[in-house]
DNA sequence: TTCTTAAATAGTAATCGTTCCTAATAAGGA
DNA sequence: TCCTTATTAGGAACGATTACTATTTAAGAA
């Protein structure tokens, strides 16, 4: 087993321990989306997670993968990735960071900060209400599409 | 003439020159959503904006305003605003600034940094591709909804 | 001004991501 | 083991947006 497999285990036995704290039922069609969103690094849409969990469980239906991320998220075991496209993308990965999203191919890169580089909440941010989480999206064109179009 | 108008009418003479510029024709039904836009400060969704719209013609068509706000955002004359929500929301204030997205009643607030309060670059997003601008979101409660619940 | 032509529009149908509905299934406590 | 109720599968419905097509009209040329 892996490192990265290792840690996905470790994951899922955490949401494991989050569903009986909060009286959810482990169900095999929770445990497989989750472990899709979790393995992914390319913040997945709820089709491609669809398609994914159907090669293990072909009679899942698309219903439950929404409503299971929408609980996932609920949970606060996955979060969804701002963007201006049309279908939501999910990210499990919990650690502090941001996102750069190329217009182009619409990929998301994870951007993670050091520790000197800590973006500073607004100053004025808080006079309009209680702050729950601060969200940097750059957006621009990645290396990758620059490369193609020379 | 209000000091407001008379900036709305330069922002349209604005929206004219571009449109020469670019070879787009000058229509009422430009003129009408784009005008509807920079007035509202309320990031405005398309049904809003076409019931609005109406008002003044009411033959606007629905396929109208979605096409027109789409080039309106092609012309840089007008953004989206990130957010997790179905419908789109446009912004015709192009100051940079960032919002506050209250998750209760989905209200968008502007956020306008003062110079010491600058939000650097993240080091490191420069290593993914070529930046076109960098938005900050706060999600929270806002004070308005936190007065509510009590 | 009138003519010409392609861009833009109105009205409507279609699309697509997501959610709702209902009967059947199964997780987890007694 | 049985019971209760959350969860599921399958399919229908929904809502925001986009596509289609005949018609209109902006704007440059004559």
């Amino acid at each position: 087993m892996t490192n990265k497999e290792k840690l996905i285990e470790e994951k899922i036995e955490k949401l494991k321990d989050t569903c009986h704290q909060k009286g959810k039922r482990v169900t095999p069609q929770r445990i497989e989306i989750y472990r899709e969103v979790a393995k992914s690094c390319e913040h997945p849409d709820a089709e491609t997670i669809y398609e994914a969990v159907k090669e293990k469980m072909p009679n899942v239906s698309v219903d439950t993968v929404y409503r299971t991320l929408a609980s996932l998220e609920e949970l606060g075991m996955i979060f969804r990735v701002d963007n201006q496209l049309p279908k939501a993308r999910f990210d499990a990965d919990k650690t502090p960071h941001h996102h750069f999203l190329c217009t182009k191919c619409n990929e998301v890169y994870d951007i993670f900060l050091d520790g000197n580089d800590i973006i500073p909440t607004p100053k004025n941010a808080g006079t309009f209400g209680e702050i729950k989480d601060i969200n940097i999206q750059v957006r621009g064109i990645c290396k990758k599409c620059l490369a193609k179009n020379n």
